[in-house]
DNA sequence: TAGATTGTTAATCGATTAACAATC
DNA sequence: TAGATTGTTAATCGATTAACAATC
């Protein structure tokens, strides 16, 4: 193939870099060199140049990275060229939090609509996202071309609703609920669990 | 001193190990070896054993680990066992998702206050935590023991409100803005960048 | 006791950093 | 051109896995 694996490592840093280089074009800055911008973000310009160099060689000998043109290579690499179609399951605080927040959107995160068990709900909308009964998941998903579910429901009733919506063929669940699913391998699963970051502080705290 | 830094990869395992071990407990199940809470949290029985043993021998030879006692010790590591005041700075959606998140109180983080600088929110609250005017934190922080504050207003407003609340001995932030705060080097900041995430979420779907 | 499983040392693997030839 | 800085190889460092003696 060619392709070798890139490391969760890697990936994991990418969006920063991609927002170092945004907030950069931003104050109209044109060109930076992997020195400058270790500077900035506070990690070595030899790790921010293989990091690169996993995806191509984007920067130019003596005079370092066009700023402008790395920002949108990095966006295309993150795929955020590629427009997504999501659903929210579980309409509470959280979630209403995340539907309502417009930003995603720029990036190509379209918000389609929005589940809750709470029938009393049905009607009322987020943003003019509409929200619906649960049961009618699976035909909205197959009907809009759905891809990525973000789970904003008790742990506890997460992995139920995941199996049935991992059924339907989406493609990547963003999980706020506290526990680890379990889907196939193809399924992606981006976790973010509040409750482990704030014992991860807590811990620090301590030292 | 014999203490020997832990790594960041360590402590980032630390809560799941204490989320698994609560719901091992809540199954009622008294003991596990590390070969079986391997196969349950999908690591290597080597690693949780290499992970438990940087900060004590915790298990018992030809038996295994004591469910109870481990996840006890475990809580006692992160911290769990000691009070946290907490404010909120941003009564935005996302912080009022987190100020009605009620569970954290039950992992001693209290939380006590939330600011934000639209005064016409003054005198709401959410569960009970009052929402008061910003320019009242300082005095807020000093006069109710205020050790964590969690953030979660625009990237561009946050470093002028963190650099206010670290002269009032703010011990840990607990990052929601989308931006790399800098603080003193005894200061402690957890990020939750969301948008990173997605991104993230974003990439692995490319794959 | 015999079997099981830990705690810990050693081996391996992977990620980060350093160095430098290539080259703009 | 001379200076700067990349892309990439080699060296180092750290984390994970394997192995096994200790021991319950």
């Amino acid at each position: 193939m060619g392709i070798k694996a890139i490391s969760q490592a890697v990936i994991s840093r990418l969006p920063r870099y991609y927002r170092y280089l945004g907030q950069l074009r931003d104050e109209g800055i044109e060109r930076i060199s992997s020195r400058e911008l270790s500077e900035r973000m506070n990690v070595t310009a030899s790790q921010i140049r293989q990091d690169l160099n996993n995806f191509g060689g984007f920067g130019h000998q003596g005079y370092g990275y066009n700023v402008d043109s790395l920002y949108i290579e990095i966006g295309k690499i993150l795929g955020l060229t590629t427009k997504h179609n999501l659903i929210l399951v579980g309409a509470g605080n959280l979630g209403r939090a995340i539907a309502g927040y417009a930003k995603f959107e720029k990036r190509g995160f379209i918000m389609r609509g929005i589940f809750d068990i709470d029938e009393s709900l049905n009607g009322q909308d987020v943003r003019g996202i509409p929200i619906m009964p649960l049961d009618r998941i699976e035909q909205f998903i197959l009907e809009n071309d759905i891809d990525i579910a973000v789970i904003c429901i008790p742990a506890t009733a997460s992995m139920a609703v995941v199996d049935r919506i991992v059924k339907c063929g989406i493609k990547a669940i963003w999980n706020f609920s506290h526990v680890d699913l379990d889907v196939p391998r193809d399924v992606i699963v981006e976790n973010v669990h509040l409750s482990d970051s704030l014992m991860r502080l807590s811990y620090l705290m301590k030292q």
